[in-house]
DNA sequence: ATCGAAACCGCAATCGGTTGCATAAAATAT
DNA sequence: ATATTTTATGCAACCGATTGCGGTTTCGAT
């Protein structure tokens, strides 16, 4: 790096020209003959020319750089999310700085300030805790974009990537109660967080229109960790009227109930039933497989990634908006007390005709 | 960030002081008094200063930028190792340029050749088509520290992260005969690969050791993903004297030998062996669960993001120095034909009296 | 009162590119 | 032949921070 780098003023010596002829010669300007021109490009590749990217940047008053504040990092929708980030950002040429709250709204302020000036534009999944939303207030002022996604401060300017949360949740609430469920829980974190209160919206709304009973103690709005939905599960487990069925809206609750569920003997499918709203391929390989969603992560990721990008290189004209995706429920064993086939008596609202890899069926929302 | 952001000139004018003080005084240079360093810095906060980290960079000559060239980032290794190096790079103020290859050398190449210059410091796993190395060479020249982990290339200098894969195969192969399974095969990638050569010896010695025929049939090297393994695995079942167990050596492998070998109706565990090189936690959920390796990806990942890191504050003066990361087997139900408890005839090196949190047990080699 | 040494601070160059403006040469117009 | 464009290139400032070197002030020592 240090050593032997060529610069263009190397190159200007070589060829007895000057440092900006170079540099408009390696840029393509107009202003430079065609001739001189070939002359630098041929010597550029011949020095082994790069550009330090380092100094343009301090010239054109960028970092090249794009944030990635987000709870956690080793959930696989995370995952598929940075994946999806970094297909764009790299495309680009943009590098990423990846803060990691651990759920935590301390750490959250934390990153944000130190990441103002830090970076050209911001892409943000909010932790749980986050409640207040003062520490953006610098991006705006700075001009630095911001887009959320997935968790979204939805009284904070700035563009949004978000999951049709709603009818999704109604839809897995539905095909729960189709099923034949008769007491269907949900488990789910607080309703500051819009995903959270979406999600429970859809659940309600499903109960609504199948005249069910609504039951505060079936809806456990504690957290999204692995921890706090093994707790919420028992909760409603030692109820006097125990719920059959559970709509369980992440990755980690998903998993707590299935481990827990198969501690105490219940038989997911059969006499209990599991819907998660998890995209998590280890689903589909479970015994029974677990009824959940396709794989929006990476699509939500390359969604964020380009628009945040888009704001950087128009100079953040746009006014916010908010970018929904639609989400696939896959139908696995969990979730279903009729088998599936002929007998199969879900009525989606638009049923693909497809099977996932896993033979489950697919439907879209 | 380009608007309003205040720079030293700015404290200066303020203070009536010139820039270079300012300069010094935030960075605590004896020269400059108590009290004017007291001032400015005062003065920074008041004026939410904050020091322009590209400027600093190109002064420095340096970039604070890590990359990280790796073959997939889906898988669950995969992203342990960069949580780990995501860790220590944010910590330590670097930012990560990361770069997937697809498993393909030319993407390798591409990759390389663009990131000369651009970075300070190279963390690499080889993509499974690799074989030559002269891409790396730029590295070497430029005095960029490489650090190699997973899949390192032997013959490039640069520190190297890996696992004692040699001795975990040969414990993982010893557990798979001790619980009775006669014909082993093992399915794994192509020998220029370190990791796949070491296994493979491990996976022989302990045939020669129980003095046990090798099958050349038996041992499948056409690569580690998810199709690959599958095909691997349908060719050894279509032999004439299939096998009674395998050793799978990736987590992509090992899914798909799990699948494939539940459609065929094998009864893991009892009638069918199976023993993973893989630290996937779904492992454990899976019925029957299959007996792996502990998480040792994050550590992975801090410890070639602190080599790489060390080495570039240090101005690259180590020689190349392999640290090998000492493996867990956890054993689970997957390999036994022996109830697991007083009749398990384990004889590990050293049995950790501990029981991961799925309760299986844990030894480590 | 004079000198020397700290103590304290500023000038200007530097990192490597970019770009407005001026200049010089060549081409075209008058 | 002179005036006017057009074409092609260089000068120097700039981005924001760092730092060697030199200059000024202060203060104790002689």
């Amino acid at each position: 790096m240090k050593k032997n780098k060529t610069t263009i003023y190397d190159i200007a010596e070589a060829l007895k020209i000057s440092a900006s002829t170079v540099s408009r010669a390696l840029r393509n300007h107009s202003d430079i003959s065609e001739a001189v021109t070939e002359k630098v490009i041929k010597m550029a590749k011949k020095m082994n020319y790069k550009a330090n990217i380092t100094a343009q940047n301090l010239k054109e008053r960028k970092t090249k750089v794009i944030g990635v504040i987000i709870p956690e990092i080793l959930h696989h929708f995370n995952m598929s999310v940075l994946n999806g980030i970094e297909e764009v950002a790299f495309r680009k040429g943009f590098h990423l700085l990846i803060a990691k709250t651990n759920e935590s709204y301390q750490r959250e302020i934390m990153h944000t300030d130190s990441l103002v000036g830090q970076v050209d534009g911001l892409l943000v999944c909010l932790s749980q805790e986050t409640k207040k939303f003062d520490h953006f207030k610098a991006f705006k002022q700075h001009e630095i974009p911001l887009v959320f996604f997935e968790r979204v401060a939805e009284k904070v300017a700035g563009h949004k990537v978000i999951m049709n949360d709603e009818s999704t949740a109604f839809a897995q609430t539905e095909h729960l109660i189709k099923s034949g469920y008769k007491r269907i829980a949900i488990i789910t974190g607080g309703d500051h967080l819009g995903v959270c209160r979406n999600r429970i919206l859809g659940y309600l709304q499903a109960l609504d229109k199948y005249n069910i009973d609504k039951d505060e103690d079936l809806i456990i709005t504690s957290g999204m960790s692995y921890q706090e939905g093994r707790i919420g599960f028992q909760k409603v487990m030692s109820l006097k009227e125990k719920p059959d069925a559970i709509f369980a809206t992440s990755d980690q609750i998903t998993m707590a109930i299935y481990s827990e569920a198969k501690r105490m003997g219940l038989n997911l499918g059969s006499n209990f039933g599991l819907a998660a709203f998890s995209c998590d391929p280890l689903l589909a390989l479970l015994e029974p497989s677990v009824t959940g969603l396709g794989q929006k992560g990476f699509e939500m990721g390359t969604m964020a990634a380009q628009m945040c990008i888009k704001e950087i290189e128009d100079n953040n004209k746009f006014k916010p908006r908010t970018e929904t995706l639609s989400n696939e429920l896959i139908i696995r064993k969990s979730s279903q007390r009729i088998e599936l086939g002929k007998n199969n008596k879900v009525e989606p609202n638009q049923y693909l005709g497809q099977k996932a890899i896993d033979d489950s069926l697919i439907y879209i929302y």
